[in-house]
DNA sequence: TATGAATGAGATTTCATTCAT
DNA sequence: TATGAATGAAATCTCATTCAT
């Protein structure tokens, strides 16, 4: 009887964590959308609280404060793009393709609208605290991409360069995404994902002919 | 004495009004760099204010308020960048060099530290009335771009796809710039520009090999 | 079944009030802390609940609310203070000793940190119809002290003089020990007790010299 | 000409410095009757402000904020306290009278309803960086009022003892006044400032008989 | 008896803006 | 042209309290 009475107490704190982690993760998706679609200076926690169905006051319970709501949606952000990284740099072949994949999913993960996404832009309006972590997962996930670049150069895939430019480039022509996209436009996200993984990707690769004609004339 | 008076006050006037034309301008400049530096939000009219030498006050008496300052900005940005690409448009040549020109002096206006900008993005935080108009002198510049990339393609020199997916990857690389660009870093804005523009013009270059390989593997 | 049903209830329903009552003089002990410590405003419900080890919510279950704990402590209090009262009243000999031994368990009252105390300050706090009580109680105390003063006085054992205002700069020498001090200084509880009854005492005994050398300069 | 418009702003500037700072004066006063009378956290900025008949958010162009009120009440107050202290120390004579001139002054100075006061107490309600400044003042007042009892304990006038914990129940003695003290009462502000003295000074008084009879029975 | 979740009321504070001078 | 003073509205956040379990 004791033990039952054990297991079952046990079984009910686990769920009852379960059921606050899942709704910590519900908010968060939530607040992420309202961050990308408002920013975060403009969306407030009433904002915040409506899209996830919660009076603002409860959004304390889950949550220290809006700084920490924004902190875990990057966390959670650069944590899927840096889950993806990882399996891009394990994958085998040119490089070229893995950095497609890697960029589709990029732009997929920013358009999501049940994980809502694209938090880990606006670092800058974090608390130095919080910022110094998601700054150091942001720039792991540059420096993962630089290092693909690399690869990509040394094998002759892709172009000559300085490629911190140029993985940063490839990355606004990403990011940027979250800017303009409409849900009700032409375009699916998976479609627009590819097309921009396309762009992104093509302005890596080794150009063709004289370099000369891309100069500019002025 | 009258005419004289008249005179006096009619030259000062004009004095006064070309005065307080340049210091419009400053005043824009110096609300530019501060939005691009923090956002429409986050920057507060005292900052502002800072920035231009003035009083937050006094700021009211050469704008309407917030929103007209943000308004004016991008009306400038706007206008230096259909400037450049009216320009890129009227050269003869190839559309590559054109569109690289034009690349560039986007993306210097958008370092420039004495003309400041960026304001260009945030167009949301504007008033409908307001927002209308710079989404037309936006819309207007994006288009334009488009059709120098339609020509592009007609002529072969770019890549076929989704001209205005292309169009908006193509800005989102440069635009990103204002994100991370910082003057301590090891280039000067001028060599940013070149080095995202060599970039963002290959992204919409002609595809030479199969496209097979730009594939996505996932 | 039934009666040895009935039987056991009727036990398990005295050990619970019991247990209940226990339980409630642990949180007003625990609370009477908080409040000597934080002052009633500053302190929250969760640092009673804490101090009490108990969930917020569950304080509930043993007080109406904030305001009835703290009804509670001084209620308490001033019974405690009531009852010292009684005891130097119904002494005989001479005034002095009752007051310092009054004084003593006065401040011993305050300084107490397992029946904690110094509650009966902040009656301000309470809303109208819990703080009459308190107030007639506080009285009580007070005028029970103004009556042993009269005595002293007319033995000759005390000064002539305004005997409520010298009751309570009286108090207050006491009550303001809560203020200043500190478990970690030099004197243990009861020393400083003494010490501070010995003061306070002092300041109602008959002057022997000339009351002139009493009055200010200015 | 230039001269006199310079010294025109230049006064101008002065008035406008002045007025400025009579402003806050005004508020500090009027904010340390409503913390004397409500306690820090009990008063809301709602009340301070209509108590200086100002909106809140006018508060804060004078102020950085709650805390910062409070620390200049009490700052203000520790001044009038120390300049008091300072002519005790330097004047001739007996001790005791000395002290009794102090005493009123300090009593006074809490009761004071045009320059408020009673704020030096809650220094715990500032935070650290304030507190630190505010405590030096406060110990240097402490300190000042024992090295007085000192004086006269050399001279024979007071009693042997502990010099510190007396000087703390003395000052409690006149603390306490501001508790209890209602100005409809029966006594004038100087009648009890000059009653608690008499009072408070007895008790630091050497003791004429046998310290015996003082020292409580239980 | 116990508590996580939830909330309305209210606190302090910020901010764009206006006004008197 | 310039600014200190003033303010209404709103933002973030706290807190005592309630409720479902």
């Amino acid at each position: 009887m004791v033990r039952s009475s054990n297991a079952r107490s046990a079984a009910g704190a686990s769920r009852v964590r379960r059921r606050n982690d899942l709704r910590r993760v519900e908010i968060l998706r939530a607040a992420a959308r309202v961050f990308r679609d408002r920013g975060f200076n403009a969306a407030g926690m009433r904002e915040i609280a409506d899209a996830a169905d919660l009076s603002p006051a409860n959004l304390y319970h889950y949550f220290r404060g809006k700084d920490e709501i924004l902190y875990f949606c990057q966390d959670r952000s650069l944590d899927r793009l840096n889950g993806a990284l990882a399996e891009a740099r394990t994958t085998r072949g040119p490089v070229g393709p893995r950095l497609h994949g890697l960029a589709v999913r990029h732009v997929l993960c920013l358009l999501d609208d049940v994980e809502g996404s694209a938090a880990h832009l606006e670092v800058d309006a974090l608390p130095p605290r919080l910022r110094r972590t998601i700054i150091a997962k942001r720039d792991r996930y540059e420096r993962g991409i630089r290092a693909l670049v690399g690869e990509g150069v040394k094998r002759g895939e892709l172009a000559h360069g300085d490629a911190t430019v140029a993985t940063r480039a490839f990355l606004g022509a990403l990011n940027w995404t979250a800017h303009w996209f409409r849900p009700e436009g032409p375009h699916s996200p998976p479609a627009v994902a590819r097309l921009v993984a396309d762009y992104a990707v093509a302005g890596l690769a080794a150009r063709p002919r004289s370099p000369r004609a891309q100069r500019s004339l002025s």
